[in-house]
DNA sequence: TAGATTGTTAATCGATTAACAATC
DNA sequence: TAGATTGTTAATCGATTAACAATC
């Protein structure tokens, strides 16, 4: 059953490697799937993979299991990615670079529309074809061209002075690879990815590990 | 009490966290916080706070709280913060690039010692003073360089034969930026870094919260 | 000492796994 | 129909929060 109540971020967390794994098999051909078999490949178990779907609605078949390519275009659309999303990158250092530069977040939607930066140097400059803007800008572009993501890959000192601007032109969510953590009204969504916790992470295993 | 038990990754994924609220604590010249005090910073209750700590010793004083810079030192010991680790990076695109520009992670001791690339072109070349070497090296690089840590930066077409070269020869963790799961023996860590998966979530918290 | 705050146990909450009736 | 596999309820497990005795 579709129900009202919000599911959780840990579920919402698993779908994009459903998706993946789905996007996978539909490659090789393959057109249906069980939760056992799915478990098989993914490694969780396959109560889980029910349990997560069933969250969304009941998309398989007793006795055959899942149709591989409608179960991924459903997984899709849950996610947005149907949908497009006009992006802006705040901060034109290597990180917004590469991530201008990443050629698969346009094949799911997300598309790239803005890039703006501090630095007068690099303003007028173009990055695969965009121009760099003054910051002065940000707010007139992002109300005139519909921009509803923000990528934040600026130092964490300036970070929270630009997200308080973007929220008030109606920005709705937060891409946000500063240090820093962002306090926005509830109805803006903010996704971290705070790239030094993660290595810390991963030192303290390697640690932890050490017999 | 410091326990043999295995501490949970929800912890451990916290620690960054306590650290960077830590670290600015002690810059502001502040000399002890009590966890309900920390709590109402950092938006967590202050029973957790002393729930986590906890687990790795009673780094608290009744009735006085923590020493910030004190906790600040020992939960950089925890994360392995005092040792230094040796990096490589495979895959020298713009991501690869960004990574190795961004000195921060030299700050906290983990250091890129060699750069690998598939593209006979960009070998030879420098990048912030490091020589991009061809793949054929990264065996020997590895067990003469002691490496720790690699990082991927390549399509998932070749990350997995690369993360299996690596194991091969020593390494103990994987960074990984590929967009595919890496299957590694149980004494190998790996920290995924799955942007796209991370911009998906964003995508679907936006559309799950427009009213 | 009295007051404050930790360390730790107990209670609650939520997420995962197991089990099985429903059904294709 | 018989077999397979889902959808869903119940049981278990683990993580978070609350409470309070210990103690600085």
């Amino acid at each position: 059953m579709v129900e009202d109540r919000e599911i959780s971020q840990a579920v919402i967390g698993r779908l994009p490697r459903y998706f993946r794994y789905l996007g996978e098999l539909k490659d090789q051909g393959i057109e249906r799937v069980s939760s056992q078999e799915l478990s098989d490949i993914m490694r969780v178990t396959a109560s889980q993979i029910r349990q997560d779907l069933n969250n969304f609605g009941g998309f398989g078949q007793q006795g055959y299991g899942y149709k591989v390519e409608s179960l991924y275009d459903e997984i899709g659309r849950i996610l947005g990615l149907d949908k497009e999303h006009n992006l802006i990158i705040v901060g034109a250092g290597h990180l917004g670079q590469a991530l201008v530069n990443y050629m698969n977040f346009e094949r799911r939607g997300f598309i790239f529309r803005g890039i703006f930066d501090i630095d007068e140097r690099i303003q007028g400059t173009q990055i695969r074809g965009i121009t760099v803007r003054p910051m002065e800008e940000m707010e007139e572009f992002v109300r005139g061209n519909d921009i509803d993501i923000a990528v934040l890959t600026i130092p964490k000192t300036g970070a929270l002075e630009v997200a308080e601007r973007l929220v008030a032109c109606g920005i709705r969510g937060f891409w946000n690879f500063a240090h820093v953590d962002l306090h926005v009204p509830d109805n803006i969504q903010v996704e971290n990815v705070h790239l030094s916790d993660s290595l810390m992470k991963l030192s303290y295993n390697i640690l932890s590990h050490i017999d």
